[in-house]
DNA sequence: CTGAAAGCGCTTACAG
DNA sequence: CTGAAAGCGCTTACAG
C-alpha cells in the first residue's frame, strides 16, 4: 500500500535533480563536490522518508545484484547446512545474501537450478557438484560467471575449488586402525567418479597396502539413489559375509549414521564386535554409546576460504585458487 | 564475456519488435493474434540463441521477483534445515526460488535481514520469528508484503502461520509419562516470551495439576544467548538438586540434544536414572543407547502449508490463515 | 496482425 | 557545483 519511497520522491521534494540525490546518498558527494547544504537536506529528507534503495533496479543498471547462489546437495544435511550457514554469515560480511537450492546429487536438477539463479543473475556461484555437472561447471566459466565448487571438484576442467585433503584423511583413519590392530577393515563409500570421493577411497587402498594388506582390502560403494534400506543392506555384506570385517571406514556423514542404523539393527557392538570410524561428525556421533572416532573436516575455514575467493573472482581476479584444507582425526571409543 | 541474449537481439534477427517477441516467449501469441510464421520464427531464433529472460529487468517491470525471503533462527539446525529444504521444493513447485537468512534469535538480525531482503523486493517472507520482533512483522503488515510465520507466533498482531498444537504436545507428552508412573517431572525450555515456549510450558503445567502433581513442578528456563555449559549446568539442577527429578520434557529439539550430552556426562542412565522425552526429533535421538521418545512435529506439511499460504498471499489473497498442525508422540525406550 | 513508446528505479558520462 | 538524458532489459497500454 504505502508506495516506496524512489530517489525521485527524495529529489522532488529537495527540489534537486536524481542525479545529485544518487550521488550523496552513495557517498560521492566530496568527488562530485555537491554543496554542502544539499547535501545536508539530501541525507535528512532521505531518512525521514526512510529511503531504501531498490536493489532491482540498482543490479539492472549496474550489473550486479550482491547475490550468491548456493547449490548444495541437501539444505537438510547437517554437514550442508552447516556450510550454509558459514557461507551466509561471511557472505553477509562482504554485503552479499545467499540464495540456495539443492541438487539431491542430481545433475539435471542441478542444472535447472543454475539456469534459475543465472537467470536471477546472481553474481557468482559456490556449488557442491553432483556427479556428471563437468558441463555445467564449464559452461559457466565460459560465460566468465565465477564460480567456486566447494568439497569437491572435477580433474578435467581448472576450477576454483575449496576442499579436504581426502585421499590424506582416510589414509590417516586407515592407518589410524590398522596401528591399532585392526587387520579386516572394510570401507563404505558412495560409488562415484567425484574426486572427493575417489580421493577417499585411493587413501584407504593405499594405507592398507602400505601395510601389506592388500588381500583384506573390502569396499562397499553403494549408490546415491538407494533407499536407506539397500544401503544398510550393502554394509551387512561387510559385516554379515562370512569374511568378519572388523572395523569400518565411513565415507560421508550420511553413510555413517546409515552403518550406525545397521550397527544396532544387527545387535552388533562397537567396538567390541565391529570398530568404526566417522567422517564429518554431528550431534549423533557424540551422543552414541561409544562416541565416534572420526575425520573432521574445517567446515567453517572451507566456507569462509570458498566465499573470500568468490568474493575475489567477483571482483575481477582471474587467478585461480585451488584450496585442499587440511582433516583432523578425532579419536574416540568407537576403536579399540 | 559471450553477452547475454536479450529480446532486442531476437527481435532484430527476426526483424520485428521487441513486443512481439515478448508476447511470443510469454506465450501470449494467440491472445494477441500474431501471425504463424512470425511465431514461429521467433521461437526458433529464441532457442538457437538460447535466450534466457532477464529476471531482474522483468521483476523491475512486474514488481514481482518470484523469490521468497526465508528468515529461520539458524539454519545449520537440522530442524531449521529440514523446513527450509520442504520449503525450497515446494518453492520450486510454485516457480519461486529461496534466499534465506539465519537470525540467531536475535531481533537486531531480524531486522537488518528483513530490509536487506525488503531492498531485494523479495515477494514475500516465511519468518520464524525470533522474540521482540513483533513489530518487524507489523511493519511488513502495515506495508501489504505478505508474511506467514512458522513454528511461532505472536497473540498480539494477527497474522497468517503455520504452527504446531504446542499446548497439545506437551500436555500429551506429560500425561504421557504420568501413566508410565513417573511423579517428579521436570521441563527444560529456553526463558521467552514466544508464544510456542509457552504454550508448551503450558501444556506440562495443565497436565501436572490435572493429575494433582503441582507439587511437583519444576521447569527450569534457559536463555537463547547461554553457551551451551550454562545450559548444561541449567539441565543439571533438576537432576542434581537432591529433589531427585525421575523425567525430563525437552521443549525443542537443541535442549535435548544439550539434555543428552549433559546426561552422558554425569553418567546417568536412560531410562533408569532418568526418563526423557524430547521434542522434533533427529538421528542422534534414533541412534541414542535407548532411542528417545519424543514428540514429532510433521515438518513436511508444516513447510508445505507455510509455502501455500505466503503464494496465496501473494497472488492478492487478504484472507488470513492461521494453521495448528497436530503431533505425534513417538513412542520408544528412553521411558520405561 | 504489428510497432512505437513509455516506464519500472536506478547510475553515470556528459555538458554547462 | 548541478541537471538533462540515456540506458540496463523487460512488459504493456495504446494506436493503427
Amino acid at each position: 500500500m504505502s508506495k516506496r519511497i524512489s530517489l525521485k520522491d527524495i529529489a522532488e521534494k529537495v527540489g534537486v535533480s536524481t542525479a545529485l540525490v544518487s550521488y550523496v546518498l552513495s557517498g560521492r558527494e566530496k568527488e562530485k563536490r555537491v554543496g554542502a547544504e544539499v547535501v545536508k537536506k539530501i541525507r535528512e529528507v532521505a531518512r525521514e522518508l526512510n529511503y531504501q534503495p531498490n536493489q532491482i533496479a540498482q543490479s539492472l543498471r549496474t550489473g550486479y545484484t550482491k547475490t550468491i547462489g548456493l547449490i548444495v546437495a541437501d539444505i537438510a544435511n547437517p554437514f550442508f547446512g552447516n556450510m550454509a550457514r558459514v557461507i551466509e554469515d561471511e557472505a553477509s560480511n562482504y554485503g552479499y545474501t545467499v540464495v540456495f537450492g539443492s541438487s539431491d546429487e542430481d545433475s539435471d536438477k542441478s542444472a535447472l537450478l543454475i539456469d534459475t539463479l543465472i537467470n536471477r543473475l546472481v553474481d557468482g556461484f559456490i556449488i557442491v557438484p553432483a556427479e556428471g555437472t563437468v558441463n555445467q561447471i564449464k559452461s559457466l566459466q565460459d560465460r566468465r560467471i565465477p564460480v567456486v565448487l566447494v568439497d569437491r571438484y572435477f580433474d578435467e576442467v581448472r576450477t576454483n575449488y575449496v576442499a579436504l585433503d581426502n585421499f590424506g584423511a582416510s589414509y590417516h583413519a586407515t592407518s589410524y586402525l590398522i596401528e591399532r590392530g585392526y587387520r579386516k577393515i572394510g570401507m563404505v563409500a558412495y560409488k562415484s567418479s567425484l574426486i572427493h570421493m575417489k580421493e577417499r577411497i585411493k587413501g584407504y587402498m593405499e594405507a592398507m597396502k602400505e601395510f601389506k594388506l592388500e588381500g583384506e582390502i573390502r569396499v562397499e560403494e553403494v549408490r546415491y539413489d538407494m533407499t536407506k534400506n539397500d544401503i544398510e543392506k550393502a554394509i551387512l555384506k561387510l559385516v554379515d559375509n562370512g569374511n568378519n570385517t572388523e572395523a569400518i571406514l565411513f565415507a560421508t556423514n550420511a553413510l555413517t549414521i546409515s552403518g550406525l542404523y545397521c550397527i544396532n539393527k544387527n545387535n552388533l557392538k562397537v567396538p567390541d564386535n565391529i570398530a568404526v570410524v566417522g567422517f564429518d561428525g554431528n550431534e549423533a556421533f557424540d551422543l552414541f554409546y561409544a562416541p565416534l572416532t572420526y575425520i573432521e573436516q574445517p567446515i567453517s575455514e572451507m566456507g569462509k576460504e570458498t566465499v573470500r575467493v568468490l568474493i575475489d573472482q567477483i571482483q575481477g581476479s582471474n587467478k585461480i585458487s585451488q584450496i585442499t584444507l587440511p582433516h583432523t582425526l578425532i579419536k574416540r571409543q568407537s576403536c579399540l
